[in-house]
DNA sequence: CTGGGATTGTATGCAATACAAACGAATAGG
DNA sequence: CCTATTCGTTTGTATTGCATACAATCCCAG
């Protein structure tokens, strides 16, 4: 939103700060979402190396112990992945013990998920890092300003 | 925010709306974001399937079009990507003839971007499809709204 | 002017995510 | 009972992201 007068002798060597002239690419919502998005990624990842997790795998567990026995594709609709990738996903969690798949006993053709308690362990663990994690975000917010964000970003996803 | 009485039986075949309860999960911030971000990233894909062009790559693009000879690494800074992650997007564009790379005349480390008349023509096409992303996005919200999510985001990628 | 350190681009490999297409097993509905 | 649908699975492909290593270039101290 500020004018910058670099427009035509980029090519020569102007210092850029971080939140250099970008151009009417500023303007578009898409744009901040994929960058406060990735700017968010990066720093659960910081937060998440020692655990080795990632958002998708926590968000995984953290459904399957609100809803123990949920199904592959119910947790694919709740997170909007589809089937394939909540395979990979629980895949890799039950290959590090974290849940387990049982057999629906009401519906042979889903599965039904539950945490272990290897899982368990490292869900509580998750959580103590996302706290962390949700102060770095928060922290540049009034409570309010948190609630409108989240109300808005709501709206895009439904 | 509301409250749903099937915490305990979501193993039967119970209906779940898109929206449907989640959980504590359903309070964090990131997880808002990423959601929103998925959302777009779907509609976006789907707006660009013609054009065969992703985010990044029209980012990268727009960019260039705006800065006439930048290097890579300051592309790089500007969309918060690295050095190898920028190499591949520009690759692919180079090889599609969307753009080129020169020396730099001051810097003989660094590349000069520039569109070729395809990146052009493609640009273009893409700013359209941008403006009908873009509708998508902003026909859930106000003028005003647009303008507070924008700053919201803002605050978080800096 | 020269040598060492920093920067930039490049190349390679690995991991996570996303989606499409296909298949088999199980279910649901007429 | 037959057919269409759903769910899980497998396979393949593409994009993105990061780490590492290397060569060329620049910059600065001495």
């Amino acid at each position: 939103m500020r004018v910058r007068d670099d427009d035509l002798d980029a090519v020569t060597t102007v210092e850029h700060e971080d939140d250099a002239y970008l151009g009417e690419i500023n303007d578009i919502v898409g744009f901040h979402i994929r960058l406060a998005h990735g700017a968010c990624y990066r720093h659960f990842t910081e937060t998440f190396t020692d655990l080795e997790l990632t958002q998708k795998q926590v968000s995984v567990m953290w459904l399957v112990a609100d809803h123990p026995g949920i199904s592959q594709i119910d947790l694919g609709q709740k997170l909007r992945m589809d089937r394939a990738t909540t395979m990979t996903i629980v895949n890799r969690l039950q290959a590090r013990h974290y849940l387990r798949r049982e057999k629906s006993p009401t519906d042979g053709r889903k599965q039904a998920l539950y945490l272990e308690p290897a899982g368990e362990a490292a869900l509580a663990e998750a959580k103590k890092a996302i706290r962390e994690h949700e102060n770095w975000v928060k922290s540049r917010f009034t409570d309010a300003e948190v609630k409108t964000l989240m109300e808005l970003l709501a709206r895009i996803h439904e």
